[in-house]
DNA sequence: CTAATAATTTAGGTTCGCCTAAATCCGCGA
DNA sequence: TCGCGGATTTAGGCGAACCTAAATTATTAG
């Protein structure tokens, strides 16, 4: 009689799903609902569901989970699902850096190996890196005791006003609009200024010093997250 | 209904699987039993003989199997096997040039990241390494079209007469016992003279110009490869 | 040539992560 | 307050990859 593990301890599925309940639950800590998951995740919402019950019910659970009220992370959840987020972005810093891989491929890799690496392969390339801070994105690398800063930036999408940013992070989600968005130059740090505009209008954005105006689309835009210029 | 995907295309487990069989057949290629698997992979010889009848099975059989008479890689097996076995070496080497790991646990790091790398992150590192040819352990890195030269090395157990040879390629099998051939100052590359010896003898071996006798158990002794000196 | 021993396969069962179809629940608009 | 539609859960199943115990087959010593 094999004393049956501790179920759910952690696996590539697991951390997929902890990793998504952090990201749906935003700064600040939202229920997630099976549906959201589900969508994000690709899978059906009976499977989201299952999963949730496994977790919720499991020994020291990794979720906080009430039927028909969606999920929290429990703070052992939390822990696991920065350390896969670490993972997953010193990885991408990794193929970036050291291995110049084209921004729009990164996701995609981190995305499988941030599952199998060591502590040890996490901590030599952190040292190899010089430990940084954000990833090839502009997006935050969580510490390695779980602590990052909030993030103080704003979607393009919801600007209205005309005004001086910076590009703080883009999304890493879709490869060939990120790629789009490399062409045009946009990429954290660049300087960008947006002009008034009417629900209507597309994004008129222009970038460092040039007068020429860019035109974006919504989903442009939507991947795009700015930080104000007053340093 | 879901038109039935072809079973067993690829997987953590096949790949392991068409590893092993390699390693076992030897460059003779002679068919490798059920049992000798089951103890290579620590899994139960009848999960052996489940496995082996689905690979066989398949529409492109990744291996050849006759019941009750062991089995052979198929062409498709052969090279999807040396093909992992690539990734691993390159994986070690990688570990071990640039990630700075100590030799004894490179193995156990390549053994998982070998299933999950892309051929982008095959061939970054390859030629960040300036394509290697041999690993750490001193075993033979397969090129990309799965060549790979036949190793003309002799076992360390196998030799009884005195002579002067070079350390071919240390295993990589068993960490604790590859420290303490670091720790001894044995690694492929070093100069290493055997004494003649009768069964019941040790291994006795001097190294480079020093005179001193190193006594060798028959499991360090077993994990010895050699190439004579006639450069 | 036979019989026992060793190797291998078959039978039956588990866990994980997923799916579809069929309930069920819940909040909101009339 | 009622009931409807969307969200969610339940029920029933599937394939991978394992396992143990019980056949079965091969080999080999006498
Ligand atoms: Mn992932
Ligand atoms: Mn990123
Ligand atoms: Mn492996
Ligand atoms: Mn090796």
């Amino acid at each position: 009689m094999p004393a049956r593990r501790n179920p759910a301890a952690s696996s590539e599925s697991v951390d997929n799903y902890l990793k998504a309940i952090l990201a749906l639950s935003g700064p600040e800590e939202r229920r997630v609902a099976s549906t959201s998951l589900a969508a994000r995740l690709g899978v059906a919402p009976a499977s989201v569901t299952n999963m949730l019950q496994k977790l919720g019910a499991a020994p020291s659970p990794l979720v906080e989970y009430e039927r028909h009220h969606g999920v929290l992370l429990s703070p052992a959840g939390r822990r696991r699902a920065l350390e896969v987020l670490r993972h997953h972005r010193l990885i991408e810093t990794f193929l970036y850096e050291l291995l110049d891989y084209p921004i729009e491929e990164v996701h995609a890799e981190a995305e499988r190996l941030e599952h199998f690496i060591s502590e040890r392969f996490e901590e030599r390339i952190a040292a190899k890196l010089g430990h940084p801070k954000f990833d090839p994105h502009g997006h935050c690398i969580p510490a390695m005791d779980g602590k990052m800063p909030k993030q103080k930036s704003v979607s393009l999408t919801d600007v209205e006003h005309e005004g001086a940013f910076v590009v703080d992070s883009v999304s890493d989600w879709d490869a060939p609009l990120l790629k789009r968005l490399k062409a045009r130059g946009i990429a954290p740090g660049v300087r960008l200024r947006t002009r008034r505009r009417t629900p209507d209008d597309d994004y008129a954005v222009s970038l460092g010093n040039s007068s020429r105006i860019l035109h974006l689309s919504p989903d442009a835009a939507g991947a795009i997250r700015l930080c104000s210029v007053h340093h």
